[in-house]
Order: C-alpha cells, then structure tokens, then sequence
RNA sequence: CGGGCCCUGGAC
C-alpha cells in the first residue's frame, strides 16, 4: 500500500492525477485496500488542479469504505475549496472535522487563513487567529507570509511591515517567502525603494533571493520603465543563476 | 506513504 501510495503521490506532482486514480482501482484489483493516505494523496491532486468535485467524490468514497477522514484528509477539502474561491464551503469542512472530534492543526489554520486573505476578507482571518490563539496552536511562519501576504492585498502594507518587524521577538526568522511578500506588496504599491532596501536586508541576512524575488523586482520596475535598474536586476538573476525569461 | 505561504506560466 505504501508504495502505490507513494507512486500515486508522484503522479499527482506531475499533475497526472487521472494516472493516479488508476492506480487506486488497480491497487484494489490486486487485493489491497487504501488507506486514509492514498485517498488523501488523491484528494490534493484532485485539489490543486481545481477538480474539488472530483476530491468530494474520493471522500464519500473513503467514507463509504469505513474509512476515517484524518486531520490531513479535512485540511486537504479545506484547501480545495480555497483555492476555489469557496471559502464558505472550507469554512464548513473546518467547522465538520471540528465537530467530528478532530482538531485543527497549524497547517489547517493557515490554509483557511490564506482562503480568507485571499478573498480579501482580512477581518474575519483575524476572527480566525484569535481561534488559532484560545486553541493554544503555535504559529509557525507560514501562519506570517499568509497574514503579511492578506495584509498586502488588502491594501494594509504598513500593517504588514509591522508584522514582520514583532519577527524576531516570536523567535522566528523570516525566510525567502516572507522577503518575496513584502517586496511584492512593496512594488505593488510603487514603494520600489524599500522594496530595495529589503533586497539588501535578506541578503544580509543570509536568505537567498529567489526567481520569484527578481521576477516581482523586475517588474516593478518596469512599470515606471526604469530600464537601467531592470538591466542591473536581470544580471544580478541571471548570475545567480535563474534563468531570465 | 499524504496536507499549508511569495512571482510567472500552465491546468481548470
């Protein structure tokens, strides 16, 4: 079963989860019986494809098989529906897998978080926090790149700085996403030369910038067709060695 | 053996 677990798995990181849901028929033909980690294996394939529908269908199925749906098999319906803009439908799952006796752990929390910052519903992310809090969770920095990530598109960049300078008194370092973040909340705003300014400050300490960092970078700067500063970001990418397309 | 964050593309 683990094996055709982990090959399923692999199929989905190729977005071949048509191929790994014919795995699951010919794991049964063969005489195994899933496991709460093959359907939810399947599930986020079908998820991060969008193909929510597809993943509700896996869930009864697993159901139906006698099956119980874990901490990880409700995250994984909860992001489904996220990613799908149905954020009252993953407010729903939340609230079943509470209701089942299941708690929600950090990585529930921040996907739900990250459904609600993204529809822009930054004030009912914060009712949410305050959940995360009385439920004793630890955050962890997916928890601050998801609400730094919230503030900004709400428009809320300072609030979003601020965050990110309470850091290190949690104890937590900032990590490459958490400058990319900030940098694009930064360009988006036209705010470039701080954008800048946090370039230098990742690199000071010690967080390498990514594609995705010269990629905001360079387009914010195009905006303002500022082309010797684009110029001077595309080499400083492309020695780094990303490819610069 | 399975779940979460940034950019761009895909896929839908």
């Amino acid at each position: 079963v683990v094996t055709y677990n982990s090959l399923m798995h692999g199929y989905c990181l190729q977005n071949q989860v048509d191929e790994a849901r014919t795995l699951l028929d010919l794991m049964v033909k063969m005489g195994y019986s899933a496991n709460v980690t093959t359907y939810s294996t399947l599930m986020n394939g079908y998820c991060k494809v969008h193909r929510v529908e597809d993943a509700l269908n896996l869930y009864r199925e697993m159901c139906d098989r006698g099956l119980v749906p874990d901490v990880v098999t409700y995250t994984t319906l909860v992001d489904g529906f996220c990613r799908i803009g149905k954020v009252e439908a993953a407010i729903e799952v939340f609230s079943e897998m509470t209701a089942t006796g299941q708690s929600p752990d950090v990585t529930t929390f921040a996907v739900l978080l990250d459904g609600l910052c993204k529809c822009k519903h930054l004030d009912k992310a914060m009712r949410l926090v305050q959940d995360l809090e009385d439920r004793k969770v630890t955050w962890d920095i997916y928890i601050y790149n998801i609400l730094m990530n919230g503030m900004c598109i709400s428009g809320k960049v300072d609030y979003a700085m601020e965050l990110f300078s309470s850091l290190e008194s949690k104890g937590l370092k900032p990590n490459t996403v958490t400058f990319n973040t900030l940098i694009n909340g930064l360009c988006k705003e036209d705010r470039r030369s701080e954008a800048l300014k946090l370039l230098g400050e990742m690199k000071d300490k010690g967080c390498s910038p990514n594609a995705a960092t010269y990629d905001v970078l360079i387009r914010g700067f195009l905006k303002p067709n500022e082309m010797s500063k684009v110029a001077e970001l595309v080499r400083e990418m492309s020695s780094s060695g990303f490819s610069v397309d």
